[in-house]
DNA sequence: AGCTGTGGCAGGGAGG
DNA sequence: CCTCCCTGCCAC
């Protein structure tokens, strides 16, 4: 195993730890069925960028100088974790900041704020090597509120919205039910806790535990004072301190239970779900169907109803919330592996491996390598990545067959080939990371391909794309503004050879007769010289386009489709050839737009890759039929959009002006409960005016009474021809008015009708610098 | 205390 | 009208 992929200690089974009083760690052993501990001795510490910073410092603590040339020049470590909060404070204050300014960059210690990431670093472990998932020992929870008054959302201040039932599995097909019918509240919460001492899981699963289930629990036992003691040395719940800023509120950070791992399949599954968009939703149900282990006799019922059922018919809320564990369980089973991996060589517990991005595991291995060796680290680079990836579009309109051909791995396959790194990395750390997870990665690729049960591949593919994940994480960390070993230079760098050998790649398809339509980054779609041929010869031309290519760089046909209906940079939709459809972009797909506009985008598209405009036609005048007879249901006009930020800072912006009013924050101003960043509002528009003040005139779809229809039909109409707009571009203008147009007086005739192909030339760009270039293309 | 990158499109509000 | 700017969401 490689120490720096995998930590310098030898194999063993560690699946838990936590701090044990001020200067030790208490850690936990896995070997047969048994669990072992042992408390080790353990040195909180810091990397420091001036020695003299903690002159005259009282508490217990070892300085000491480090090789090299690195900004963080001194490894200060100490006798307890406070004396090292202690001292970081003490170097803060010597190192001032401005009045109101944000503090000094860089900041004169570098810090990991987690004892047991510490631990790892320090002593070169890294947790459950050579464990699947099913070696842990597991916990699933599930809890059941009482909203009242009903159909509000629970609220664990108000006294009545108490828990009345937790739901509980393990790992080995135990389950049992807290029933709030037999005891009280406050019972089932000291159960709760004898159940966890007793079944000691290395993991506690729930699906939005962080969000709901924990949090929940937490009020109502601080309520009954009864201590929620989950640590494996009987501690408390930590939670996070009191976040601020915007982005990462999106996930609730889960809180720490000493000697466990928390593991939210919410926060898996969005991974999961995140770039491939196929979940309806990131809920427990959607998730279970969509990966097929729903039960079919699952009990399903709406929130809303829960109280309702609670004092009317509570049998089948026993069986809703076991269903739910059971699933969370299943749904762990399926996501967590490639965590799993992770964690064995990332010195970070399996919660932090899960929340945690990219770029802090490579920065993490990186600084443990540095650690080992004794040498001083870098500071963040000042500055800004400046270039990105090429992206154009040739050709618009209805197109075939086409072919994607692009090239494999193309920005770690430019690091490794150029030999692309930090300049600060003098340990030459980056790269050997670089090609070792490459080198593993293609190895475990193999190895899928030859082993015999699905376990064992399963367990390799979880492998591979932990690999991946790292792998492709590495330019990105060039251009990490706060990475210690960040580069910008050389961020540029990989990212402009990228737009050449892209460029080259469109020249020398068009030099062998292809017609190019679009180009992204690292992939080109095209259609093929002559007559369509079938698969071998497309793969044979996309091998002699490799062939073109640089050592090192190569080119693959990733897809062949029957037809491409081609809009914008980015945007463009494809007809397979087993008849699916696959659609992508921003203006064509997209969650924030109307579920009618979707589906009418999507279905027009679908018939122009059929070549069936009459088909075109009736979804527009079924469409303006729809809006205009006022029979859609509020699901299909209505509009949600996810918060990004507290309503507090988005008032606080409005006022200082800033930033405008948009109607998602007006809705969410005034909804029953508080919302969060990373809840959905769903609104629709009132009115009678096509061009609204939408932050005026919209609505909570909460609010929406089919009775009395108050749906903006003129501005719902004009929606409806801005996405019929997306097609005009394929028509001539005159068929274009015929196509998406309500009069159905006379029957609709597609004859005649043929959809247009434009070809679009690039923009020069703008900076005369960049003309040459231009001239030569 | 926690935060990989750039490029691109749509929609909306504010102000000329 | 138009342009500018911001936000949300998406491709890679």
């Amino acid at each position: 195993m490689d120490p720096l992929l995998y930590g310098h200690a030898p194999d063993e089974r560690l699946v838990g730890a936590h701090l044990s009083g001020d200067s030790r760690v208490r850690v936990y052993r896995r070997s047969g069925g048994a669990l072992h501990t042992e408390e080790v001795p353990f040195f909180p510490f810091f990397h420091l960028s001036d020695g003299r910073l903690l002159e005259g410092f009282q508490g217990r603590h070892w300085l000491k100088p480090l090789e090299g040339e690195g900004y963080y020049a001194w490894l200060a470590a100490f006798d307890s974790w406070q004396a090292m909060w202690d001292a970081f404070r003490l170097v803060s204050d010597r190192s001032p900041s401005p009045r109101g300014e944000p503090s000094p960059r860089p900041e004169p210690v570098h810090l990991f704020t987690d004892p047991v990431t510490q631990y790892l670093l320090q002593s070169g472990r890294t947790m459950m090597k050579g464990m699947t998932y099913a070696d842990l020992s597991r916990l699933q929870v599930d809890i059941e509120t009482y909203a009242s008054p009903p159909h509000t959302f629970p609220n664990a201040e108000r006294p009545a919205d108490r828990v009345i039932l937790i739901a509980l599995s393990g790992d080995d097909g135990w389950e049992q039910v807290l029933d709030g019918r037999r005891m009280g509240e406050e019972r089932m919460l000291r159960e709760l806790v004898k159940i966890v001492a007793a079944r000691d899981p290395d993991v506690i699963e729930g699906h939005n535990i962080a969000g709901y289930d924990l949090p929940y629990l937490q009020r109502r036992a601080d309520l009954h004072d009864v201590p929620l003691a989950f640590g494996r040395d009987g501690s408390l719940l930590r939670w996070p301190a009191g976040r601020q800023g915007a982005e990462w509120w999106l996930d609730p950070s889960p809180p720490e239970i000493a000697g466990r791992h928390v593991v939210d399949t919410h926060t898996l599954l969005q991974s999961y779900d995140a770039g491939r968009h196929e979940l309806e939703s990131t809920g427990l149900k959607a998730a279970a169907r969509h990966f097929g282990f729903a039960a079919p006799d699952r009990v399903t019922i709406d929130p809303r109803r829960i109280p309702w059922h609670w004092d009317n018919d509570p049998e089948p809320l026993v069986a809703y919330a076991l269903d739910d564990v059971r699933e969370t369980r299943q749904l762990a089973d399926r996501l967590a592996g490639s965590a799993l991996h992770m964690t064995q060589m990332v010195p970070f517990a399996l919660g932090t491996v899960i929340r945690t991005g990219a770029a802090q595991k490579i920065e993490a291995m990186l600084v443990r390598a540095y650690l080992r060796r004794r040498v001083a680290l870098p500071c963040p680079g000042e500055g800004m990545q400046t270039a990105g990836g090429y992206t154009d579009v040739f050709v618009t309109g209805v197109v075939g067959p086409v072919v994607h051909a692009d090239v494999e791995s193309l920005y770690p396959s430019i690091m490794i080939t150029r030999g692309i790194a930090p300049a600060s990395d003098t340990l030459g750390v980056f790269g050997e990371l670089l090609r070792e997870l490459t080198t593993l990665r293609l190895e475990a690729k193999r190895s899928i391909r030859a082993a015999g049960d699905p376990l064992a591949a399963g367990r390799l593919d979880a492998m591979q794309s932990s690999f991946k994940i790292l792998i492709n994480s590495f330019y990105g960390y060039l251009g990490y503004t706060r990475g210690l070993f960040n580069d910008f230079r050389r961020a540029d760098e990989v990212t402009r050879i990228g737009q050449e050998i892209l460029r080259s790649m469109i020249r020398h398809i068009r030099g062998a007769g292809g017609r190019v339509i679009e180009a992204d980054t690292d992939g080109i779609f095209f259609v093929p010289p002559g007559e369509p041929e079938g698969e071998a010869v497309d793969r044979a031309a996309v091998g002699r386009l490799s062939g073109t290519m640089p050592e090192g760089i190569t080119v693959a046909m990733s897809g062949r489709y029957a037809r491409m209906f081609s809009y914008k940079r980015k945007n463009y939709a494809l007809l397979r050839y087993d008849g699916g459809i696959v659609v992508k972009g921003s203006s064509l797909v997209s969650r924030s737009m109307e579920r009618f506009g979707r589906t009418f985008v999507r279905g027009v598209i679908e018939a122009l890759l059929r070549d069936d405009v009459a088909a075109a036609h009736d979804l527009y005048v079924a469409a303006h039929r729809a809006i205009a007879g006022r029979t859609l249901a509020v699901a299909e006009f209505a509009r949600r959009e996810t918060l990004r930020e507290p309503i507090e800072t988005y008032l606080r912006d409005v006022e200082a002006g800033t930033r405008n009013r948009s109607a998602a924050y007006e809705i969410a101003r005034t909804a029953a409960r508080h919302l969060r960043p990373g809840d959905t509002v769903a609104y629709y528009i009132t009115g009678n005016e096509p061009n609204p003040r939408t932050f005026e005139q919209c609505r909570p779809v909460e609010e929406w009474n089919p009775n009395f229809p108050d749906a903006n039909v003129p501005y719902y109409l004009r929606r409806l021809d801005e996405f019929a707009a997306k097609f005009a571009d394929s028509f001539e203008p005159r068929a274009f008015r015929a196509v998406f147009s309500p009069d159905d007086l006379f029957p609709f005739d597609p004859s005649g009708i043929r959809l247009e192909v434009r070809e679009v030339t690039p923009e020069p760009p703008e900076s005369p610098a960049e003309e040459s270039e231009w001239q030569e293309e």
